[in-house]
DNA sequence: AGATTACATCAATAAATCTTGATAGGCAAG
DNA sequence: CTTGCCTATCAAGATTTATTGATGTAATCT
């Protein structure tokens, strides 16, 4: 059975913001500090921080501390959850148009 | 190279929303009627007309006229956009963390 | 033609999301 | 211990998105 809608919705919501998809593009290559996305995104740091946040939130990366800087890391396992929520939508099926709804067909 | 980030972020958008997942899981076993999906959504039929426009203006449905019945259908080549987009975010490479940035790091 | 059905669209409001600037906390260096 | 750096968080406002109810439109039926 799909995972609930909602659960999926929220997946692809976090993917749903062009700075977000800039930053995990970043993330693509590996790991980063805060600092080093900020500058190669020109972006104002609490910006960043939040969406970082939001990204975290959907479990698409992983933050770590080191000394006074955070890395992030892209988590795989959410990414295949995607694929799978994706692979679970793609049309599978016959073209046929019938109607089933009796309130609007009878 | 990859899509502009900000359609990708337009088409994950289409897809961030739990009444549109529903909408396509219906339409993933083939095309069908908005009467009939309103009637398994039990849903407002402007509030579903609304979600059938951002899905259709994302690309991933088409719709289709026929009599006063408009059927919507799945558009395969959007998911294969999303799955694109979605397999050129995975991450591919080393986890090694280094910063770059000079203006934190020196 | 008039009535009805299926759907789209609009206007108003509500709700969620994002941005910005300010503040705060942890850590390290001096 | 004080200062400065890196990052997170907060509050306020702006923007976007979604919901609701009403109206519009095109096709069908009588």
């Amino acid at each position: 059975m799909p995972a609930p809608a909602a659960s999926t919705a929220a997946l692809f919501h976090a993917l749903a913001d062009p700075m977000r998809i800039e930053v995990l593009e970043l993330l693509a290559n590996g790991e980063r500090c805060v600092c080093d996305l900020m500058e190669d995104l020109s972006v104002a740091q609490s910006r960043l921080s939040w969406h970082l946040k939001t990204l975290k939130e959907a479990g698409l990366v992983t933050d770590r501390r080191e000394g006074r800087w955070s890395y992030y890391t892209l988590e795989r396992t959410a990414f295949e959850r995607a694929e799978k929520a994706l692979s679970a939508l793609k049309p599978r099926a016959r073209r046929l148009a019938i109607r089933t709804a009796d309130a609007c067909c009878e």
